[in-house]
DNA sequence: ATGTGTCAGTTGCAAATGCAACTTTTCTTA
DNA sequence: TAAGAAAAGTTGCATTTGCAACTGACACAT
């Protein structure tokens, strides 16, 4: 439990402590369940699995606005502004959310709570991974063709694995979902890239021949 | 300059020592200059002022990528990841910025700094903002037509205001670039919302004629 | 007043994308 | 291992959007 960055360099007593002081649950989600438990003014961690913050439109579109890992948050906080129609947490795996009382982070605490500095810096460690996480999300999304923004998504996993061959994390209709194409549309684009040789792809395993300096 | 939001809760001789230990450096920028002397590992603190952070691609295309106000940051930090292209930092008014070592705010402080975790505190709050803002950002741009990126955008104008009269804070051309739509494209939308009924404009002027509670 | 530049606004045409309706493949699980 | 359900993959056609090439309005400098 202690594994997670949220409580790095805080020992495991002083954790104790500190959860209890910050109202924290814990609470475990099977694959495919929806999150609706969480109130506002608090927030989830993603202990383990991957949940995905997902927007349905009145138009019947489902788009995929965020993909959080482990040790990323969401929160009422983080998508209360605009949003239009209805949004849905969904675990894509199997998950362990933690809940806290954001408001209480912030605040000074006057218990026992030596750490909670430290706490902080994680936080904010945390939130700019999140930050750095969405400028990419905007970067591929800003892409004027679907082309751009396939080759831009490939690029961005490419980068994190080192490699030119890559396995795509989501099922290709999530891909379009995640990508705010049309899927068909989506796999058309690829098998064009694939005839001029730009890619060599089968289902969600893709390898880049392109070269990556050019896009 | 202790109304800037990174050193709020700190008194005015506490914000000079800490400004000598992270080499905070003010410089101050006129409209449409470029910001190029910022090196990596150092973060920009917007001061006064706004500054684009703009991406031209291989076809010539300009995109705004983030439109930064007052405590807003930036920094290699939040765009190093897969930007390819040309990326520039342009003020698109007189600005002020200040800049401060990251690495050395994360860090503990062996200094006279005791307020530095209110610091880090600030920066969380800052933080966070940007998290909020790029969420915004990524809503408008997962739209999937140039009708439904208008509404959106115009919608979460008209939230922060609360007026269904809203003055677009760019020009044309510049929402067009953060759209990441077509200039003549977008215009012919606006045209044709305006025929509808669904929206009454001149220039950056727009009323939002549309019942908000459908879109 | 004349030129120069930027921004708003238009329009025809070509290209890209979305939509719908399929087939085929792959994965689950009873 | 057979049946059913997802997911991958295709294709024709309609619509949307981008591109290019304009015009007209306004601001500013000379």
């Amino acid at each position: 439990m202690s594994d997670t960055r949220i409580f790095d360099n805080i020992t495991d007593e002083e954790v104790d402590q500190m959860k209890n002081c910050f109202k924290a649950v814990n609470r475990k989600y099977i694959e495919g369940e929806r999150i609706s438990s969480f109130e506002s003014g608090s927030l989830g961690i993603v202990i383990t699995g991957v949940v995905e913050i997902i927007r349905f439109d009145f138009d019947g579109n489902r788009t995929i606005l965020e993909c959080i890992n482990e040790n990323g948050i969401f929160g009422e906080l983080f998508f209360s502004q605009i949003e239009e129609g209805d949004i849905q947490i969904i675990c894509a795996t199997d998950v362990e959310i933690m809940y806290i009382d954001y408001d209480h982070l912030l605040k000074q605490c006057h218990n026992a709570c030596s750490h909670h500095s430290t706490l902080i810096r994680n936080m904010l460690s945390i939130v700019s991974e999140k930050s750095i996480k969405l400028s990419n999300r905007v970067e591929v999304l800003s892409q004027r063709t679907l082309r751009k923004k396939l080759i831009t998504y490939f690029n961005m996993i490419s980068k994190e694995t080192g490699r030119k061959s890559i396995v795509i994390p989501f099922s290709l209709s999530n891909l379009s979902d995640y990508l705010c194409v049309d899927r068909s549309a989506m796999l058309r684009e690829m098998k064009k890239m694939r005839e001029e040789g730009l890619i060599d792809s089968h289902a969600k395993k893709v390898t880049i021949l392109y070269d990556q300096t050019m896009y």
